[in-house]
DNA sequence: CGTGTTTGACCAGCGC
DNA sequence: GCGCTGGTCAAACACG
């Protein structure tokens, strides 16, 4: 319990987290949303493309977020002055669920760079996960189907290696946020330091290795935390990439805090999502069948046609 | 029956 | 080398 003034952000400093968005010329770096055109670029790595018109918004000075101050932030005292202006729509107040998304890139290129030298320039087409995805385990074990090296035997001398992610820390009374793409949950772990389990979960696409992780922060358990590693191969329900890009797309948000601004890709849910969600967890629940329904009922992005899908993609398309 | 979650076990990386 | 911790697998299970 001592220390845990960052405990909850533990995840970041080893995974050398680093701030300074600065270098996003520097693939050894990694990265941190701040305000402008640099997290744009950063994003846009990931196939996210962010208005650099966000900077500002709700009037506040995008400047940079350090890590130190998004863990004190976290216990508590962030931005309630700052909520961002769509977040006041009723239906987040309606399911209690107040906003407040940061975006935390880690380029991981210092770890790929052994593998993938340029990082940077990873072309979107390029379904990252395979070629990094480390592990190897749950890529190669997934590309190939389980012969004998599924069984739990992960290659030996393969580096873990990580695709650059990013996180969003978000406060949220639902633990897993919609997205608009479908995870499947594939473990779940005890944090050191958190009283509070984190989720891993995969895109249901096959074709698709997108990893996120979601845990919620021991300083402030109304803050999720959710991870995301890799890019998505697919159009999927609709997530930035290729062409589903924010500014054409009407679920793109972007927020700022006192002290910076994030993007958040979904936070103008569906209506009648908003509905069952406030029906199926009026509590944050960390564990049992309860989550299991908030669950699906969060992830599950009504795939009625409206909502998410029907706002982005047509039926067609739908490969969730 | 298909899909997704739960959960214990296993493995790799890292620090000491 | 050892122990700790994070990440993943996969069988069992639950649900619609």
């Amino acid at each position: 319990m001592d220390g845990k003034a960052k405990a909850d952000f533990d995840f970041t400093a080893k995974s050398s987290w680093e701030v300074g968005g600065e270098d996003a010329d520097n693939s050894n770096h990694d990265y941190f949303f701040g305000s402008d055109y640099k997290e744009n670029s950063i994003l846009s790595e990931f196939g996210w493309n962010i208005p650099a018109e966000s900077s500002g918004v709700c009037g506040c000075d995008g400047g940079f977020v350090d890590y130190d101050r998004i863990g004190s932030d976290l216990a508590g005292s962030r931005a309630d002055d700052c909520v961002p202006a769509d977040i006041s729509a009723p239906q987040a107040d309606d399911i209690s669920r107040s906003i407040e998304p940061m975006v935390v890139v880690e380029d991981n290129s210092s770890l790929a760079s052994a593998m993938k030298p340029s990082m940077s320039s990873s072309s979107s087409e390029e379904p990252a996960e395979n070629s990094t995805v480390s592990g190897g385990s749950s890529a190669s074990a997934a590309a190939n189907p389980p012969s004998e090296t599924a069984s739990k035997t992960k290659k030996k001398g393969q580096k873990r290696i990580r695709q650059q992610r990013f996180a969003f820390v978000t406060k949220s009374e639902i633990d897993h946020l919609e997205d608009g793409y479908r995870w499947r949950k594939y473990g779940q772990k005890a944090v050191k330091n958190s009283p509070f389990p984190r989720s891993y979960y995969r895109c249901t696409n096959s074709k698709c290795l997108v990893k996120k992780r979601v845990e919620r922060s021991s300083e402030d358990p109304s803050v999720v935390i959710t991870t995301y590693e890799g890019q998505h191969s697919h159009h999927s329900i609709g997530f930035p990439r290729g062409g589903l890009v924010p500014q054409e797309v009407p679920f793109g948000r972007h927020f700022a805090t006192s002290n910076s601004q994030f993007y958040h890709p979904r936070l103008h849910y569906p209506r009648e999502n908003s509905l069952s969600i406030r029906q199926s967890s009026p509590n944050i629940q960390v564990k049992g069948r309860e989550t299991h329904k908030e669950q699906e009922a969060s992830s599950q992005p009504t795939v009625t046609g409206e909502g998410l899908l029907g706002d982005i993609v047509p039926p067609g398309m739908r490969n969730g």
